[in-house]
DNA sequence: GTGAAATCCGAAAGCGTTTTCGGTTGACTC
DNA sequence: GAGTCAACCGAAAACGCTTTCGGATTTCAC
């Protein structure tokens, strides 16, 4: 393979110094545009590609940036993990940067890393998801000056930078998409504690509930573990209330699909009786029978986003606080969600005494 | 936060040299038992963590993996991924390496990418997955003299090195289960060209026929795209046939689901009278109804074994060929593989009478 | 045609390690 | 007690780039 084209090897053929190839290669005002020109013309002749570690040891920064990889809620978050990261190394690599993948196994190891970040410095900004409501790494980096965007926000998130979904809105959309078709008693599962995101959900569920003067009962305010056996008992749990829901509004789309479970145990089919929506408009939504009516937040692009933003705090100093960015989630039409049928619920007691 | 600690510090605060320092701490031969303890010492007082560009400039390692991340083939290999580079970056971490993700959007990005890495060298291995049997990756990386393994096998992988689930066997175990539950007719369904497993899949589901002195006919080796949709079509055909299948096993999970469905709009239920067995293992089958049997590799430890194999030919010279590992995939027992029923199928000419 | 101000480039000092090469000890042999 | 040999450590040269500083030209105004 030979030997890779150093700096000298341009400076030498060219009778220049190396610190004007250097100069010329990185846009310095004071070298003229002719011997960029020619310099630039060299280095693309012999494939000159700057020895990174070189680089990044005497300019100081590392331009790579981490992201942090959530492995211990495994459920399904596989491929969100999966397009985000995509997103991310995508728009990284267009300026060269590079994309360091850290996976502790527990919270006490994350943050350990992020002290030894804060000291080697050779991860110049974190990207961070699944972020809780009261979250130990919000602060932790703030107090480390580590530059960091996450993907969600915190409590402690309001001088931070961050890219989030617009979760109310999604779910005061996706009640207003069942409002439309009709149906009177909605439900919610939401999630008890921790993530951010369910308390988002669930206020724009009771938004959507309110600016329509619609009321249900505290039973209907369901919650569940962000799993499949998590929806299928608040599924079953919603059967029981006096007078059932017709729609009811998920947390995700894995503890709708555990309600899917729930409906047909019961001897009803998703999307007839009750409907269903959603949330994260997982591909395999569509593999089910029925299809799952949910809400699709970009994925990809997001993560683009991120990497652009943090490239921005890092290279340019931009204020955290001026990169908040909401993004509107989109409803994914499938089967799940339908105008109500007048046969259910079936009158209760007329149930009772069968 | 502080300037980080150099070696400079600790030798000054040892009044020793800044060499003998970082051989003491890189534990060289020439350098005191005494000694070494108390630079160790001093260096855990300090917090020293080295600079790691400096370190990668002076020593020529970059102790860096580049993980190729597959974008372009989304169907659930979400999950798989995530897994995989769980794994991947937790063995690692243990040696401080860094994992680089690597997210090419085309195959000829892909090759770009290999080409620079063999000229910058900044990252010393490479991880690759999703293997085709007439993979050019394997020459090109080759050629370049890059180190890497590939999760999966391809022609050209006699010298190279990798890590493999014995996926003949695995067809052979899931044929021989099908049999054991005293089924007469197997189908199988496996994908046309490319990937280099789906070769080896048939060939362990006919050998299992073969050692059972059982016959089919040549309309039970279906193929399907590796979609949905793919196996919901080859599901329908193989329906169609004089005398249908009552077992059938499917390359995939996502090909395993979408033949369900083909079950269910021809009104039969996927375990009574068609079992089927899919492959891969993914959480979302057991969501299914009825959940989905499956064969299933291990894959954070597969990730975990990648990346030992990786820093074993990067740092010590192992060579590739004596780097080549099969692991044996175990059943995942659910619901779509049961004894076969009388009533099925039908005597055609009755079915065509009705 | 002088001085000042631009314009452009080279020299050289880093950046923080690793690693080679010698040199200084002290112990040991005979 | 001279010579030999380990054992141990320091000096110094890399590694390949960036960046500051100042010097040499050229340009321009007057």
């Amino acid at each position: 393979m030979g030997e890779p084209t150093r700096l000298k090897a341009i400076a030498e053929r060219l009778n220049l110094s190396e610190s004007t190839v250097s100069r010329a290669l990185n846009d310095y005002q004071d070298i003229s545009a002719h011997t960029k020109l020619i310099v630039r013309n060299m280095a693309k002749q012999l494939d000159y590609q700057p020895n990174i570690h070189a680089k990044r040891l005497a300019s100081g920064k590392s331009e790579t940036i981490g992201y942090v990889m959530p492995i211990q809620e495994a459920q399904v978050t596989g491929q969100f993990i999966h397009e985000l990261m995509a997103g991310i190394a995508k728009a990284l690599a267009k300026y060269g940067w590079d994309l360091c993948v850290i996976a502790p196994q527990t919270t006490e190891e994350e943050l350990a890393i992020f002290k030894k970040i804060a000291r080697t410095r050779h991860i110049s900004g974190l990207v961070i998801t699944r972020t809780f409501s009261d979250d130990p790494r919000f602060q932790l980096l703030q107090e480390l000056e580590i530059p960091f965007v996450s993907h969600g926000r915190s409590q402690e998130s309001r001088k931070t930078a961050w890219l989030d979904v617009d979760n109310e809105l999604a779910f005061l959309d996706m009640t207003n998409h069942l409002i439309e078709l009709d149906h009177k008693r909605f439900a919610h599962i939401g999630r008890p504690l921790h993530y951010n995101f369910a308390y988002q959900r669930r206020d724009g569920w009771q938004r959507a509930l309110k600016a329509h003067g619609i009321k249900v009962p505290k039973t209907y305010a369901e919650t569940a573990e962000l799993t499949f056996d998590g929806g299928c008992y608040a599924m079953q749990r919603l059967l029981e209330v006096e007078s059932p829901p017709t729609a009811v509004c998920c947390v995700s789309d894995v503890v709708a699909i555990g309600a899917m479970q729930a409906l047909r145990k019961n001897g009803l089919r998703p999307g007839r009786e009750v409907s269903l929506i959603g949330y994260d408009g997982l591909e395999l939504g569509a593999w089910l029978d029925p299809p799952l009516t949910s809400m699709r937040q970009p994925l990809q692009s997001a993560g683009e986003k991120l990497a652009q933003i943090l490239m921005k705090i890092v290279e340019r100093g931009s204020l955290p606080s001026d990169n908040q960015e909401l993004v509107r989630a989109s409803l994914v039409q499938r089967e799940t969600a339908n105008a109500p049928i007048s046969s259910w619920p079936p009158n209760r007691t007329q149930a009772d005494n069968q």
